[in-house]
Parts: structure tokens; sequence; C-alpha cells
DNA sequence: TCACAAAAGTGACGAAACGTCAATTTGCAT
DNA sequence: ATGCAAATTGACGTTTCGTCACTTTTGTGA
């Protein structure tokens, strides 16, 4: 590997990547973010392929070569959703002085994500369409299964008590995206507030939510 | 009214609706049923208007004096489950002698809505699509007023601390959807045990949620 | 009872979107 | 440079869509 374009006149391959593989993934982030703002301008159920494709500069046939179809296309904007928020959590969770600081942390984490993920999208930020689709990708699942294996040391160390941690895993998940879903219903959206919440009713029930309608 | 139907021979008109309204029903109906099955076995995605009209006596463009599109139906399916939650949860809210007692009464009431609901399905019950689509319908937020609202009484009678309502009810609708998931994916599926966990958690948090993992 | 108007159903049709594929272009290695 | 594999392209046949002129059904009042 020594020799690498040594007798090349005019390439410049100091990268150990090929051209090949960089434009697969550019074409592939380019359809990804032109679907982002075709669903976010025409919904999900009116956008077509051909929208997509459009927002790129892609032959239609080339859509295929990437995705089956737009379904797939969401999937892939959810699952790297999750992948992106995965480092995020893990950090939270390496961080944590306690059980306490570890929740607390993961909520305001993931209001910060989708405040974030929320505003770049396309202009209609609030005409976005009723329908939420939430679905499991594999990220997704990594995701589950790291809140859950963290409830699961904290019960081990005795830092939680000994609940069903699948179901606190679930309960922890459906409170941060319905509170915070209704937090982003809000202008401005008070990240501490939201979390500040979740994490009191996890931990201490009603008697521990932060009080004030 | 008292003379009505006198001079027919053959006409049992007993009923105050007509059979145009009866009709009309009944294939709104059908379309429905046979929506629910062919999204069942094809999955919402892959489902076409024409899949579901096949699956009644209709024609096709039928369909069309009924629903503008299959995502319209879908939206109907849900609203039709939250209509019919409503009275069930107003029962709840009714006959509990105690703000805890209401709470575990309406997962209750939930959780044994959605093990029924999930029951009647098509044949694959547990190959059920990845996709799990959640909207606002009217129905549906009239559910999470209903819901809102009581909390709201609770808080006012004193029975519960003064928390954010708004978030408070969304969390509640949170924790049901996630741990009822959760509690579907279990077989058989315990109404009473993903009941008691979420109520517990609400009430007390994790102090309060049942042990045993 | 009958005729007639309004309402609902029908399916064929043009338009739109889909997914494929043979031809072409591009990238990589010899 | 040259050849091969991989990727792109867009035209094409197919599928689904949504409409609409026409037929059938229902309600009404003479």
């Amino acid at each position: 590997m020594s020799h690498l374009g040594q007798g090349m006149s005019e390439t410049a391959n100091v990268e150990p990547i090929g051209k090949r593989e960089k434009t697969k993934v550019a074409n592939r982030q380019a359809i990804l973010v032109a679907a982002r703002q075709v669903f976010a301008e025409l919904g999900y159920e009116a956008a077509t392929v051909r929208d997509i494709i459009r927002g790129t500069e892609l032959a239609s046939g080339t859509f295929y070569n990437y995705f089956k179809s737009k379904e797939e296309v969401f999937d892939a904007l959810a699952d790297d959703g999750a992948r992106r928020f995965r480092p995020i959590l893990r950090m939270a969770r390496e961080n944590a002085k306690s059980f306490e600081d570890y929740l607390h942390s993961a909520f305001v984490a993931y209001m910060h994500f989708i405040v974030q993920d929320n505003q770049l999208e396309g202009r209609p930020i609030q005409e976005r369409r009723p329908h939420i689709i939430r679905m499991d990708t594999p990220e997704m699942t990594a995701v589950y299964q790291e809140v859950r294996q963290s409830l699961e040391d904290a019960i081990a160390h005795g830092d939680a008590p000994r609940v069903d941690a699948d179901y606190l895993a679930c309960a922890c998940i459906g409170i941060a995206q319905e509170v915070g879903s209704a937090m982003l219903r809000r202008s401005p959206p008070d990240i501490d507030a939201a979390a500040d919440f979740a994490t009191g009713l996890i931990l201490k029930g009603l008697v521990g939510a932060p009080r004030q309608g």
C-alpha cells in the first residue's frame, strides 16, 4: 500500500475513500435532504418519489438504487435521527453523577434534540402535518435498548427500585415523546421545564413533578 | 305521524331511519371493515384504494363518495377507535371513588381496549407492520381533553399536586401508549400488571411502581 | 299507484406515479 | 491508455389514481 497512486499524473488521491463511495454517500444524503424538505412542504402522504428526486440532481431511476420506496426513505430519516441521538444519550449516561442526573440529562438531551430537529425543516414549521409516524428502525431499537440497559444498571446498583425495566424504559420513552411534542407546541419551547417535569414524574411521581399549572 | 304506512301493502317501515341513510352508514362501515382487513394483511403503505374497495360489494368510484383517500380512511379508523373509547373513559371517571381509582381504572380501560382492538384484526397479529401511525383526529383530541380535564379537576379538588396539567395529560397518554404496546408484545398480555405499573409510576414515581423485574 | 327529481352507484377513461431496464457514462485497476 | 464493473439515465410499459357521464335507487307528492 506504499506505492498508491505513484504513476498518476493528475489524480490527487490523498483520501482513503474513493470517489465511487463518496458520491454514493453524497447521493444518498442528497435524497434524504430533499425528502425531508418535500415531506415538510407537501406532507408525507402527498409527496411522491418524483417530488423527492426532483429536489436533487439525480434521475428518477437513480432513486431506486438507494431506496425501494418513499416509505424506506422515511424510515432512513428516522433511523438517521436515532443514530445521531444515540451518542448524545450515551454521553449523558457516562457523564451522569447519579441516577437522577442521568435521567434529567437524558430528558434534556432528547428535548434539545427534537427542538433542533424541528427547527431545520422547511418554512412551515407550525403547519406540520397532523400525522406523526413512529416506527421501529434498527437505530430506534438500539436507543430503546440503551435506555433499558441504563435503567437495568441503575436497578442493579440499587439506585432504583426493582421495577419492570422494560415497562419503565417504555414509560420513559413515552413520556419523552408526548411531553416533548407538547413542549414543541408551546412558544418558546422550554427545554428545562419539560425535562424537569419528566424527571420529577419518573422519580417521585406526581409528588415529585414540578408545581405550577 | 299516527297514520304512517297505513295504506302500504308490503312495506315494513317501522324504523325512523330511511334506507338512504341506512345504506350510507352500511357502506361506510363496509369500507372501514375492509380497510382494517387490508391494512392488516398488506400493511398501510402497500394497500391501495382498489384493494380496499375490492373487499366490499362497491364499485371503485363509490369509494370516493365516502373518503378522499386511503389516508382519510385510516384517520377514520383511528377516529372511530377513539370514539368507542371515550365513553369507556368517561365511565371510569364517573365511577371512580378516588383519584387513584380513576387513574387505575382509566389505564385498565385503555389496556383492555387495545387488547380487544388488536385481537380482531386479520390473522397475522404478530407480523404487524412496524409502522405505528398516530395522529390527531377530532375524537383523539377529545380524548386528550377529557384526560386533561379530569386531571385539572383532581388538581382543583386537592387530590393531586398543582402540576402542569397539559404535560401530565401528555405523560399519562404517552405512558399508556408505550407501556400498552409493550404489554401487547408479551403473551399473554397482563392488563392488570400494565395498569398497576402505570398507575404506580404516575402516583409515586419509581418508588410507587410495582416491584419485580 | 305512479311519475319524477334528487341522491347514490357504476366502471371506463385520461392522468399521474410507479418501477424497470437497455443503453450510456463514470470510476478504478491493470 | 484500455477494459471492466458499477452507477446513472430517462424512456417505457404497468399500476393506481380520481373523475365523470351515465344508470340505478330512493324518497316524495300528485
